[in-house]
RNA sequence: GGAUGUUUAGCUCAGUGGGAGAGCGCUUCCUUCACACGGAAGAGGUCAUAGGUUCAAUCCCUAUAACAUCCACCA
C-alpha cells in the first residue's frame, strides 16, 4: 500500500538502473518508426548545472513521450573534448601537483586528460542517471573517439581539397593565458573602463606636433605610420612627412587613408598593422611591415627597448609614465570601450598575426542561407530564429580553426621536411619519417559540428546512420547557435547533403531568482543534485519543464519546485485512494450501459484533456500540455469526480459501484502516463502499484484520444451541479453557517433533472432533506435559468431583496450589452456565425433569469 | 550603429481576435475516513503608453518609453 505522502528518494530509488538494464533505452526495434536526437555532448571539465537539467529534461520528455507512443526512439549520448577548457583543467591538476605541461610532454600530457576525461564522463553518467535521462548507452560516444578522428580528418581533406580550408597569415584573436589561437565567437566583447591616451608626435626636423590618441599605448613600438584622412584639411599639409614615435624616438611616415574617421579622436591615428585588425589592412595596401611587438605569453619583446619582458599591461604604465615625463603626454581621458575577452580564460584578447588554419566561410553560409529561405528548412522553434540564424550567415567571417593546445584532433596537415612542401592526409603518408605533422589541434567545435551524423558512423554508411539520420529534433538554448547549431547545419549540407535535424527547438537560459545570470564569481548557481536531494528529480523536470516558454529565459524558483512536488503528491494521493478502493483483480473495462451522467463527464473532459496534452505534446509546447492535465488533475478529477465518487461508491447498486471503479482506475492510467514523461519515476511507481500492470511503465503506450466517450450533453447538468454547490457553499460563508450545517432545500425546475443531480446535491451541501415542489414559494433562493432552490432558514426578508434587486441590475446590464451587439447590423453581418448563436444563447438565458427574479420579487413582497 | 525580445494580479510568469489565467503570497473558514505537501470561499488587473486596422483588440499594425539580450564599431 502506498504511503500518506510521496517520498521522492524511496520512489527514485533503484529505477533507473532498473530501466538500463532491461535495455528499455536501446533503441533498434526495426518495426517500429524511428525518431532521434542527440544530446548536446556536455564538456568532460566537470559537474552537470541547471541548465544542463533543463536542456535534458526536455530532451527526455520528448523521448518518453515518443517512445510511448510507438517510436522507435534512438537519443544518442556522448560527451566533447572540449579542448581548451578541458586542457586548461588538467594544467590546472598538475600544476597544483608540482608538475608543468610542457616539462611533462605533448603524450604524456594527453594521456593525463584522458585518465581525467575518464573519470569525468564517470560523474556525467551518474548525473544523467539521478536525472532519469532515456539515453541509448550502447551506442554512446565521445568526439574524440576513433572513429569520430576519422570522420574528421576526412572532412579536413575534403573541404581543404575543394578549398574551404585555407593556411593564412592572419590578425587572429589571441589568448595569451592559454596561449592559442580563438575564433571570433570565442571572443566575449564588454564594455569596460579605459583611459584614451593623448600624445605629442613631434613633427621631424620641426618644432610643430601632431596629436595621436590611443588606448593602447603598449603597442607603440610596433607602429609603423600614423594615419590621416585625405579629406581632412587640417592635416592634408602633414601627409609624406615624418613624425617621431614618443615611444622609441622612431621616424613614423604619415598617409593619407580614406579609412580614417576625422570625427573620431584628433583624426590622426597610429597603425600597428601586427597588432590591430584594420591596421593590418592598411599596412598590406600600402605595403608597410608588420613587426610584432608582443611575445605570445603577453610580455613586451626587444621591439619594447627597456620595457623588453614586461606585461603588455605593466609596460603601457610604465610607457606611459615615461612619456609624460618627457612631456609629451597632452591628457588621459576616461573611456568606456568594448574590449574582447577569452571566453575561457576570460583574459583580454591580443589582436595577433599569426599564421592559422581557416574555414572559408562564404561559400558553405551561402547554401545554408538558401536552404533555410525554401520551403524544406530546418523549422526553429520559436520560429525567429531562423532569422538570427540567417543574420548570421549573411555577416559571417572565415573561421579559424586551429588551437596551439595537445588536446584535440590533430590538424592532418604534413610538412615536408626538405621542401616544406604541406601535404593535407586522411592517414599519415607512408613515409612518415620525411614529414613534420602540423603541431596543432582543431577548434573543439569542428567535431562538434559532425556530431549529428559523426555519431552514427559518417562517413561509413553504417546501418544507424541510414535508419536514424538526419534526427528529428535538437535541443539547445539560443546562446549555443552560433558555437555549434549554425556549423551542424553548414557541415551537414555539404558533407551530406542532407540537413541534420527537422527541427531546432530553442530554450532560454536559467537565471536566478533575482533575475540575474548565474555564474561562479557570484556564487548564484544552482546544483541540481541540491534540489534532487530536496525535491526529488521528479518535480525538479516537473517544474523545468512547465516554467518557461520556449526561447526564452526562465528564473530558478524554489517555490515552485516545491509546488510542482504538491501537484505530484497530489496525483499520488488520488491514486491512494484509489487503490484503496479497488482489488488487485480490477480492470479498466467499464461497461457504457451503466455509465451516469457524471461518468460520462468526466470522460468527456478526460479525453479532450487527452486531446489537448497531445496536440501541445506534438508541437513540443510542454508547458501548455502539463497545464491541460494539472487542470484536469485538480479541477475535474479529483476535486469532483473523486469526491463525487465517496457518495457513489456507497451506492447500493452493485454494477454502479464496479463501474465506477473501472472508470476510476482508467482515468488514473490515463493520468499517470500523462504525467510520465516529465516526472518517470513516480510515475513508474504509481504504474506498478495498478493492478495488471506490464513489467515497466516505459513498455506502455500513450493514451489516445477516444471521440466515442465524448459526450457533450453531460457538460450543461454537471455545471449546473457544480454551480449550485458552490452558491449553497458561499451562501453559508456568508450566513456563517457551518460547513457541515443541513439546510432544507426545495427544487422546482423546468429541467428534466437526474436522480444522481439530488443526489449528489445532498452529498455536496450536507443537505438531508433536499426534495421537489411545484410552485414558488416565498423562501429565500438561488436562481438559475430553469431552475429555482428554495433555502428553508431564517434569513432577513429584506435583505433577501436587496441581494434579488442587485441581481436584477446585474441581469438588465447583460442583456444591454447583449443586445446592443446584436443590434449592431455590422455585427449580425460580419461576426461568425457560432459568435452570434453564443450571443443570441446568453441574452435568451438572461432574460429567463431576468423573468424569474422578477417573479420571485413580486412573490416575496 | 543594426537586430531581437520583454512589459498581464503584491511577486514570478502562462495565455487568447469574441467578457482575463496559474503558482506563490494575502483574508475568512474547515483537522470531513486520498492528500493540512490538504479542502472550501474570497480580495486583488485601464493586460506599459499613444494612435491605427476590425462588427469586435490585452492579442494584429505603426510609433513611443523602460528593461534585457545579441551582432558590429570604436585608432
Amino acid at each position: 500500500m502506498l504511503d500518506k505522502h510521496y517520498n521522492p528518494k524511496l520512489v527514485e530509488k533503484d529505477k533507473y538502473e532498473n530501466w538500463k538494464s532491461k535495455g528499455y533505452f536501446t533503441a533498434g526495434d526495426i518495426s517500429k518508426q524511428k525518431f532521434s536526437m542527440v544530446i548536446p555532448p556536455p564538456n568532460v571539465t566537470g559537474k552537470l548545472h541547471i541548465g544542463h537539467a533543463f536542456d535534458t529534461t526536455i530532451q527526455d520528455i520528448i523521448a518518453r513521450y515518443k517512445k510511448a507512443k510507438g517510436f522507435d526512439v534512438l537519443w544518442l549520448p556522448g560527451t566533447d573534448h572540449a579542448g581548451i577548457a578541458t586542457e586548461a583543467k588538467v594544467v590546472e591538476r598538475l600544476k597544483n601537483l608540482g608538475i608543468s605541461r610542457n616539462e611533462l610532454g605533448r603524450e604524456k600530457f594527453v594521456e593525463k586528460v584522458w585518465e581525467w576525461k575518464n573519470e569525468y564522463v564517470t560523474t556525467i553518467h551518474n548525473q544523467w542517471a539521478k536525472m532519469g535521462l532515456m539515453l541509448d548507452y550502447s551506442k554512446e560516444r565521445f568526439t574524440l573517439d576513433e572513429d569520430l578522428n576519422r570522420a574528421v580528418n576526412h572532412v579536413f581533406k575534403k573541404m581543404y581539397d575543394d578549398g574551404l580550408i585555407y593556411q593564412g597569415e592572419r590578425i587572429i584573436n589571441w589568448d595569451p593565458v592559454q596561449q592559442t589561437a580563438l575564433s571570433n565567437v570565442e571572443v566575449i566583447h564588454k564594455n569596460i573602463k579605459g583611459e584614451f591616451y593623448y600624445f605629442k608626435y613631434k613633427l621631424y626636423d620641426s618644432d610643430e606636433y601632431l596629436t595621436v590618441a590611443t588606448t593602447r599605448p603598449e603597442t607603440m613600438f610596433g607602429d609603423v605610420c600614423l594615419t590621416v584622412n585625405p579629406k581632412d584639411e587640417r592635416y592634408q599639409k602633414y601627409v609624406g612627412k615624418y613624425a617621431i614615435n614618443p615611444a622609441n624616438g622612431e621616424k613614423l611616415i604619415i598617409i593619407a587613408d580614406n579609412y580614417v574617421d576625422i570625427e573620431f579622436g584628433t583624426g590622426v591615428m597610429k597603425c600597428t598593422p601586427a597588432h590591430d585588425p584594420n591596421d593590418f589592412i592598411i599596412g598590406e595596401k600600402y605595403h608597410l611591415p608588420h613587426p610584432i611587438c608582443i611575445n605570445k605569453d603577453g610580455t613586451m619583446n626587444s621591439l619594447a627597448g627597456e620595457f623588453n619582458g614586461l606585461d603588455r599591461f605593466e609596460c603601457r604604465k610604465k610607457l606611459v609614465e615615461k612619456i609624460k615625463n618627457e612631456g609629451n603626454l597632452i591628457k588621459i581621458e576616461k573611456i568606456t570601450h568594448s574590449v574582447g575577452h577569452s571566453e575561457r580564460s576570460g583574459c583580454i584578447v591580443e589582436p595577433y598575426l599569426s599564421k592559422q588554419w581557416f574555414v572559408k566561410m562564404k561559400q558553405l553560409a551561402e547554401r545554408s542561407i538558401a536552404y533555410q529561405k525554401s520551403d524544406d528548412k530546418i523549422q526553429f522553434i520559436p520560429q525567429r530564429f531562423n532569422k538570427v540564424f540567417i543574420q548570421w550567415m549573411e555577416n559571417i567571417d572565415d573561421w579559424c580553426i586551429s588551437r596551439q593546445l595537445w588536446w584535440g584532433h590533430r590538424i592532418p596537415a604534413y610538412y615536408n621536411k626538405k621542401t616544406g612542401e604541406v601535404l593535407v592526409s586522411e592517414v599519415p603518408p607512408k613515409d612518415i619519417e620525411n614529414y613534420k605533422q602540423d603541431e596543432d589541434v582543431l577548434d573543439t567545435w569542428f567535431s562538434s559540428a559532425l556530431w549529428p551524423f559523426s555519431g552514427f558512423g559518417w562517413p561509413k554508411e553504417t546501418d544507424l546512420l541510414k535508419r536514424y539520420f538526419p534526427t528529428d529534433i535538437l535541443v539547445t538554448a539560443y546562446d549555443i547557435i552560433f558555437f555549434w547549431v549554425s556549423r551542424m547545419i553548414n557541415q551537414s549540407l555539404y558533407l551530406t547533403n542532407n540537413k541534420p535535424f527537422n527541427k531546432v527547438l530553442i530554450h532560454g537560459l536559467i537565471r536566478d531568482n533575482k533575475g540575474r545570470k548565474m555564474s561562479k564569481t557570484l556564487g548564484n548557481g544552482v546544483d541540481p543534485i541540491d534540489v534532487i536531494d530536496k525535491y526529488g528529480v521528479d518535480a525538479l523536470r516537473y517544474f523545468l519543464a512547465t516554467s518557461s516558454t520556449p526561447g526564452l529565459d526562465m528564473r530558478y524558483s524554489e517555490e515552485k519546485v516545491s509546488s510542482s512536488q504538491n501537484f505530484l503528491n497530489k496525483i499520488w494521493n488520488a491514486s491512494r485512494y484509489i487503490l484503496l478502493n479497488i482489488d488487485s483483480t480490477s480492470d479498466s473495462s467499464f461497461e457504457k450501459k451503466y455509465l451516469d451522467i457524471f461518468d460520462r463527464y468526466i470522460l468527456t473532459k478526460f479525453n479532450l484533456t487527452i486531446k489537448n496534452v497531445t496536440n501541445n505534446m506534438e508541437k513540443y509546447n510542454l508547458g501548455a500540455a502539463s497545464k491541460y492535465l494539472y487542470n484536469f488533475v485538480y479541477d475535474d478529477f479529483c476535486s469532483f469526480y473523486i469526491e463525487l465518487c465517496k457518495n457513489k461508491l456507497n451506492s447500493d447498486n452493485i454494477n454502479i459501484k464496479n463501474n465506477t471503479k473501472k472508470i476510476l482506475l482508467h482515468i488514473l492510467q490515463g493520468v499517470i502516463m500523462m504525467i510520465y514523461p516529465y516526472s518517470p519515476f513516480i510515475s513508474e511507481e504509481l504504474y506498478l502499484s495498478l493492478p495488471k500492470h506490464k513489467e515497466s511503465i516505459m513498455l506502455e503506450s500513450y493514451p489516445i484520444y477516444n471521440s466515442k466517450e465524448v459526450f457533450k450533453d453531460s457538460i450543461k447538468e454537471v455545471e449546473l451541479l457544480k454551480n449550485v454547490i458552490k452558491d449553497i457553499r458561499l451562501y453559508k460563508v456568508n450566513n456563517k453557517l457551518a460547513p457541515n450545517y443541513s439546510l432544507k432545500l426545495k427544487i422546482k425546475t423546468s429541467l428534466n433533472l437526474s436522480d444522481e443531480f439530488i443526489n449528489n446535491l445532498k452529498y455536496f451541501s450536507y443537505s438531508n432533506d433536499v426534495s421537489f415542489v411545484n410552485e414558488s414559494l416565498k423562501l429565500n433562493s438561488l436562481i438559475y435559468p430553469d431552475l429555482e432552490i428554495f433555502i428553508e432558514d431564517n434569513i432577513d426578508k429584506s435583505e433577501v431583496l436587496n441581494k434579488l434587486n442587485a441581481d436584477l441590475e446585474k441581469e438588465k446590464f447583460e442583456i444591454d450589452r447583449c443586445e446592443k451587439l446584436l443590434n449592431n447590423p455590422n455585427f449580425m453581418k460580419k461576426a461568425p456565425k457560432e459568435k452570434i448563436k453564443l450571443e443570441q444563447d446568453k441574452l435568451e438565458n438572461h432574460k429567463i433569469l431576468l423573468q424569474q427574479i422578477l417573479e420571485k420579487i413580486k412573490n416575496l413582497g
